[in-house]
DNA sequence: CGACCATAGTTGACACTATCAATCAAAAGG
DNA sequence: CCTTTTGATTGATAGTGTCAACTATGGTCG
């Protein structure tokens, strides 16, 4: 086996954890697309974000972001303020809602990635993320996040 | 954090991928999507192909591979053929056109995978590879769909 | 100031991908 | 036979990704 055995494999995986992570969603009785929990997660770990921060953060089309966004909203879990230096721009944050919501996800996130991560041996997760980022990189340069 | 970072990196690691593998697929002049030019490499690697089969290997919805099958033979890319022993199934193979075509795909792919992997040193991409199908596996195993 | 371009965000259109339920025909097994 | 499975198909619907056009504001510079 050469390489061309990736393709199959990075499909296998992502599809794999997606499945598993909105299977964890479900049953925690959240009703939310993948791209929205992330979205809200990028939110919460910016207290600065933006609607075009948060695109650039997840490296997605702003014109997807703003339609999560928008629902986001809709679904209180995240309040727009007028930024103070720019009337284009709406600084995001979550609501009291999304906070709760947020805690909730990050437990059945962990829980998704400690089923899938079952079989490494210590560091081997830490291992494989770094060379997914090297990997990632390649590809699409990124600043530190 | 502790290792949640695991789902972004997966996101920013496909997407990647993908993207530059779409550009590659585009520059060759292919006009295929993603989806159908891993069936069709599926179907040319399996002389045993079926519906079936095609759609356990890429543990994809049996629905999503009969609409990309009937693409790919209204394009002329695969033919059916009846199967001896199951008259429900058809036996797939790769037309002449469609074995052109996935030599082409196997040098943009590769070409991808070049890109993608030219920070990492020897063997470290059969390491990940590993590292990711073991992951996948815990997920989903041996049995899916 | 006013012309001009860049940027933040929005909207519309569309293609691709995933999931689920229902259906049909053929096979398998009493 | 009759019932249950299985391979494949279809329809409906949701989620995701990409591109282009557009509005409004900001920044620059003559």
């Amino acid at each position: 086996m050469s390489t061309p055995a990736l393709s199959d494999t990075l499909h296998r995986l992502t599809h794999a954890y997606k499945q598993r992570l909105r299977i964890g969603i479900r049953n925690a009785g959240i009703d939310l697309p993948i791209t929205h929990v992330r979205a809200l997660k990028g939110i919460a770990r910016n207290p600065e974000a933006t609607a075009g921060s948060i695109a650039a953060r997840m490296q997605r089309d702003k014109a997807q972001i703003t339609r999560v966004l928008k629902e986001l909203e809709e679904g209180g879990l995240i309040t727009r303020q007028a930024h103070p230096a720019d009337r284009r721009s709406q600084l995001l944050r979550p609501s009291r809602k999304g906070d709760i919501l947020i805690a909730k996800l990050q437990a059945v996130e962990q829980e998704a990635i400690d089923t899938m991560t079952r079989q490494l041996k210590p560091g081997e997760l830490q291992r494989f993320i770094a060379l997914a980022n090297l990997m990632a990189d390649s590809v699409t340069p990124s600043e530190g996040d």
